[in-house]
DNA sequence: TTTCATTTGTTCGTATGTATT
DNA sequence: CAATACATACGAACAAATGAA
């Protein structure tokens, strides 16, 4: 049980803010660190430091790889299976 | 380590001027003096004092060639490796 | 019922950067 | 060269859905 390292964003890669999250985000949803309930979207852009936004695009993505099911007003779930 | 010379565009050249612009960031990327991220494209125009069109020119040469990725909204970044 | 807190969803304005005309 | 469009990212505010008191 190895925990995810911090997020720690790179300016310089060529790779999106977001992406950068949602990987981050998959990487803890994998190490079973978070789950079966994402944090709320506000308490996801304290922990990241990124603006609304930015959160939402990352649970995009998510979204469309297909990790997490999201239910306006209620939350967004990992979702389980392989 | 030597630093790249100076940009003295040669008129008389049978060399487009967005070519030698490329080939003059290539040897300033190779040497090390730029990146991650190469500057915005309107400071490359003011460094160069080039029009916009031949900035992306060279750019896009650069990228043809391998040597850089460009994200848009995010900026052009040196791509790692050989 | 209404009220309240929580959470997702949307929009506006600003800044920076690439892309297009 | 200039102007416009598009995309990311931030900040702020507000709307809508949910659930519990």
């Amino acid at each position: 049980m190895s925990t995810v390292p911090p997020f720690n964003p790179d300016p310089d890669a060529p790779v999106y803010l977001y992406e950068q999250v949602a990987d981050h985000l998959q990487a803890r949803i994998e190490a079973g660190e978070i789950g079966p309930r994402l944090p709320g979207e506000r308490a996801l852009m304290d922990e990241y430091g990124v603006a609304h936004g930015t959160i939402r695009k990352a649970t995009d993505l998510l979204r469309e790889r297909g990790r997490v099911v999201t239910l306006p007003g209620k939350g967004t779930f990992v979702r389980k299976g392989e």
